[in-house]
DNA sequence: GTGATCTGTCATGGATTTGTCATAAACTAT
DNA sequence: ATAGTTTATGACAAATCCATGACAGATCAC
């Protein structure tokens, strides 16, 4: 790569800090830190300040989540990828949260140094995840995350609250496959429904995709779980 | 799976070292403890002698620092998945030091116990060979773990459960015979299944790899069960 | 509350995968 | 070479997995 991706790390931890940019520069990544929000807010108000964002939840001056919705509120900021670093104990209502601040992904202390590397040029191959209308494209598929709907060839489409879940999590998680307990894991607080119930949801969002043809992007991987790919199989 | 993970222990205080053992062995671990690195050392040398590696910081002999880099310098421990025990007190340049050797993941003291072993598993979990793509690789073969597929020469074929999950074993257990007990230890959890069982998945996994001519590399121990090599045999 | 909609559970059937068995083939020791 | 053992392989049965329809419980709007 001949130009190096920047990363800012905004972490109130100095340890956390330096164990990152030790991990990130031999990865090849430019690494800036810093140790608040007013610091980090003021650095990314130039133009193409930094290329991603590795935003800790908790911060000293402002919650990370509430600094990324205000990310995302200014023009300059709308589509930077951001990737939040959460604690375990963290819960799932929390992780709500992130997709209200369309936070590009999330990844759970501790991590490993390789699967972090892997996340991180995911999103930034990928790009962010939601333009700056506030909406997730992909193909013919478009959700508004603001009105929680769907739009298929910009058609409004009704949709229910779960299938949303779900859509937006493949949609935000493409070319993966998922055990049916993961994505339970990722669309219920409290999931000890039955495995069964995602195949189910997964027939209901099948229907739902088939007149547009956009149900082929989503996979059935006997013996592993489900998948939802960027190129339609053949 | 019923194989049991084998942990090293290398600390120089023996109170730890029991600490580690009565934490460890309740949670399905094997635990094999030492004093000192020169004995890790020796001990390491053994193909898939340990699964992980707890190595302490400050150690007589050696800086665990120092040991780890020298396991990564000679191939047959550069994988070793290692975590790191560090004491609360040094902080900065230390954590340079985790980086350079390339271990896993480190930990700092006093910790508790769940999260020694969520940590501990996290980074088992995430396996050996994988690179960075999220791909097993061995010559013309690689696993997709993403996908869930066999790749040959690049082209993503499909391969049924079970088949993947035995080359997934054999592909991160080189160069070692194996029983079929051992194999079917590893690939059920209830493994009551007939022994010849082995050998008819074989067969098929070996029908998938023949076009390739990568089933060259599963040999059958006549009288102990099979292998996967690293070199072709002839 | 009541009805409408949404979501989870269950049962069924079909397709695929996997295990078992029988026999052939290969190998080993004498 | 021959008997005895071990492995390969084809045929088939059993088990598994998934799609799907029916339905009931949960949730939501009014």
């Amino acid at each position: 790569m001949s130009t190096q991706n920047k990363i800012l790390i905004v972490d109130d931890e100095a340890a956390i800090r330096t164990m990152l940019r030790c991990a990130l520069e031999p990865a090849g990544f430019t690494v800036i830190d810093l140790a608040d929000c007013t610091q980090a807010w003021r650095l990314l108000q130039a133009k193409n300040a930094v290329d991603l964002l590795l935003l800790d939840w908790m911060l000293p001056d402002q919650s990370g989540i509430e600094f990324a919705k205000r990310l995302r509120a200014q023009l300059a900021t709308a589509d930077l990828p951001i990737i939040m670093l959460t604690a375990k104990a963290e819960e799932r209502n929390k992780l709500k949260g992130l997709e209200e601040a369309r936070v590009d992904d999330y990844i759970t202390k501790p991590f490993s140094i390789r699967e972090l590397i892997a996340r991180i040029n995911t999103v930034l191959r990928r790009g962010p995840v939601q333009n700056h209308e506030g909406r997730i494209q992909f193909a013919a598929l478009a959700l508004n995350l603001d009105h929680k709907t769907l739009l298929i060839n910009n058609q409004e489409i009704n949709i229910t609250p779960k299938l949303y879940a779900i859509l937006y999590f493949f949609l935000t998680h493409r070319d993966k496959v998922y055990t049916r307990q993961q994505l339970l894991d990722n669309l219920a607080a409290d999931s000890f429904y039955d495995e069964r119930t995602i195949d189910r949801q997964i027939k209901r969002l099948r229907d739902l995709l088939e007149p547009s043809g956009m149900a082929d992007y989503l996979i059935t991987v006997r013996g592993h779980g489900y998948q939802f790919t960027s190129k339609k199989q053949c």
